[in-house]
DNA sequence: ATGCTTGGATAGTGACACTCTCCAACGAGG
DNA sequence: CCTCGTTGGAGAGTGTCACTATCCAAGCAT
């Protein structure tokens, strides 16, 4: 199929597929001639797919390139094409050493991850996921609004991940091959957020109407 | 205090603050003379509040002033207050209703929703959520993807979250007067946000390494 | 052969969150 | 009293980002 083709089936406006060509999210098209190209069906998912990562996951198309990158790295495995994916995921600001509500951050974030026994990062000589530097973030802030929170506030949010990542791997390993199974995991990963972020606003104004609500 | 120490106090520059000023994200000091005006505790509050919605929240500045005017719009009571103003959130694109995976979504979502018991939208007669089009949207883009999932793959997500609500509104209770339980509200959804997506980053590679990780 | 279409390159657009530059009015030190 | 740095206010400018519009020469189709 020619561009126009794929911008048809895909919806992009062939403008945008040139531009991820250019920025090398979408490989190049099989030369038919000087000036023309045939794409395939795997150009067709892999443009979807960096449509949800960039429209729906936010993920800026310089980190979708790394993702994309990761994710098509012969020379690692399983588990670190997957760890590299997530890695290159958008993950805020880095904690700000200078700010003692850092510290306040990092002492919470080590004591739950310590009380929920995952073997992260700092003290076990691996390199620090940038998810944990996220945690650090948020609690420093919320600590800095007035809004501290301890180890057992947080618990139950860090058990309720938990069994919810139990549930995205089982979905991940329906997934036959490794290459899908990676595929699936970034997929999973950032389009599961917008549904988690909905359902907890849902719930909470299903709650709130339960708590305050007259109507 | 004066513009000066109002910057140095939050870490904002003087540059930015007149930006907010500007903007009605932050209501203008206490006029003293024809050009210097006195701000207080409240503004800077205010301040960080503004800050940690629009840096760690993601929310563009206009949203965030829509946010402000219904926490402090007197003419609604805590509920409406709450909904009002995580109703001008963040939430993504509306869906494509000319997609047919849109209606796979919409299908979908209610079936789910029906399945949790919750009261919402469409039957209700309420006015729909955003946080129900963020749903449709994100279930969509899982179908158009290849990547299907039925009620019973997300009911888990679904109770997960009806948890936590109940853990968000306790913390929320936690604070004495409706103002402040208000203002707590939209922080603790906007921030707790990264905790959340953070911690699921964590527990998924936590339960990688365990089921396919050797190290 | 002539009038689209294609791939490729370059430059431009619009939204956004600041950030810079001016300016007249203060106000504290000498 | 007189500087001289500081203040609040307003407008224009900056950098980034994700596109988008315009050209162009080389096909292909009729």
């Amino acid at each position: 199929m020619r561009l126009a083709e794929l911008s048809a089936r895909s919806g992009v406006s062939t403008a945008t597929i040139k531009y991820y060509l250019r920025e090398g999210l979408l490989p190049p098209g099989r030369r038919v001639t000087a000036t023309q190209s045939e794409y395939d069906g795997d150009h067709l998912r892999r443009l979807r797919l960096v449509r949800a990562l960039i429209q729906v996951g936010g993920v800026p198309v310089a980190s979708a390139r790394e993702v994309l990158a990761a994710l098509a790295d012969e020379d690692l495995d399983r588990n670190e094409r997957l760890g590299r994916a997530v890695w290159s995921l958008p993950h805020g600001p880095a904690p700000d050493e200078d700010d003692p509500a850092t510290e306040v951050g990092r002492r919470t974030a080590d004591a739950l991850l310590e009380q929920l026994g995952w073997g992260h990062g700092p003290a076990s000589g691996e390199p620090v996921a940038p998810a944990y530097g996220m945690l650090v973030t948020a609690i420093a802030t919320l600590s800095r609004l007035g809004y501290p929170c301890s180890t057992e506030d947080l618990e139950p949010y860090g058990r309720a991940m938990e069994q919810l990542a139990r549930t995205d791997l089982d979905l991940v390993e329906r997934y036959g091959t490794p290459e899908e199974q990676v595929a699936a995991a970034v997929a999973l990963t950032v389009l599961y957020e917008p549904v988690l972020l909905s359902l907890r606003r849902l719930a909470e104004a299903e709650e709130s109407r339960r708590r305050f609500g007259g109507k």
